[in-house]
DNA sequence: GTTAGCATGTAAGGAGTTACATGATTTT
DNA sequence: AAAATCATGTAACTCCTTACATGCTAAC
């Protein structure tokens, strides 16, 4: 079973919460991960294929309501999560190896943080924050070195980059923080119980 | 003459200030372009050979100093620009298509603003700014259609996505008032002479 | 002497985009 | 009736990553 790309995942997540087809899945997959990733048909429907071949995933033609039996709607083929799918996507999200660490990886396991267990969930915040903490320790580096250099375009483009660093930080030390507090109160709760 | 990537963009950039070896090349366009990109080899070297084919840069073996013939150096091929590649290089920067919008393109073009003329400059920085005043448009909307959504993650991820681009544009507004003040006091100057 | 870094490359393959092809439905 | 948008797909192609292969040089 080779290792599911950040596009599958996100598709498994959104048919988790309902059936799809999809052009939907698609706009909401836009949506979802916002500036993160616009998917295009060509890299979605084969998707949709290798999933459905793999058994995580259902198609239906749509008889949707008892009414008239064919709509006069063109056959739309409605996506489901079947049981090895459900499964599959557990195992995903209970996942916090290095590949949830990544821009991507991270975004989109963020975006269904609801269905994750706490402790994954600050496993992969606090590998992202690591990876991120790297990453400014490698552009103040280079800032640095670059001092000299009289370039103020280089100059701006890597203050910018580390600018955007910083602040993902900061955002990444706000959601582990939430995070601990709502901890602290499910432990508070149960010591209540 | 297929449309030059931002990779090559960034090889011609680098060799514009002085001829450097594949090994540096990578290096320097890793802390040139920061988190923007991190080039392998197995995309640096062909891109190499394509863009010497092409006769945009030449690669000499180091016969470097005038001291011992053969260094014991194994030989490290260096590459320069050559006048075709000076030309075709002038030709890419002085470009603002949308091309020189996207997040690499601009990155890659800003890094070399020194050498474009203070036009296109102006251009391509109102280009990059609509690109993601367009952005911002859109996550808005997301942001409001999703208001009604309990998640909270699905939320912070949206959020967090349209302050990186309110961010930026900030800092594109800032870069474009910088632009304006120098031209305005090369106005001055041309009045006063 | 062995590890780490310098230095150059190739082959296989993954992941996706673009452009095309088709047709239904809704809105103007 | 034209235009927009819904809806599904395929084929060719691009670009890049990973893993491998090779060997030198400096430092410890």
């Amino acid at each position: 079973m080779r290792k599911s790309s950040a596009v599958e995942l996100a598709i498994l997540g959104l048919l988790q919460e309902c059936p799809l087809h999809g052009y939907e899945l698609r706009k909401r997959l836009s949506t979802l991960l916002g500036a993160l990733r616009a998917i295009s048909y060509g890299a979605l429907y084969p998707a949709l294929k290798q999933l459905s071949k793999a058994g995580y995933i259902s198609e239906t033609g749509n008889i949707s309501a008892p009414g008239p039996a064919l709509s006069t709607k063109r056959a739309r083929i409605t996506y489901s999560l079947t049981d090895s799918g459900k499964q599959y996507l557990a195992d995903l999200l209970a996942d916090s190896g290095p590949e949830t660490w990544d821009d991507e990886g991270f975004g989109v396991r963020l975006a269904f943080f609801s269905t994750t267990e706490s402790e994954v969930r600050r496993r992969i915040l606090e590998g992202r924050r690591s990876r991120l903490a790297e990453r400014r320790a490698t552009l103040r580096e280079s800032v640095a070195a670059t001092r000299e250099r009289i370039d103020r375009y280089t100059i701006e483009l890597q203050r910018h980059g580390l600018d955007g660093v910083e602040n993902e930080l900061r955002w990444i030390d706000e959601l582990i923080a939430a995070e601990s507090r709502s901890n602290t109160q499910v432990k508070n709760l149960k010591g209540i119980s």
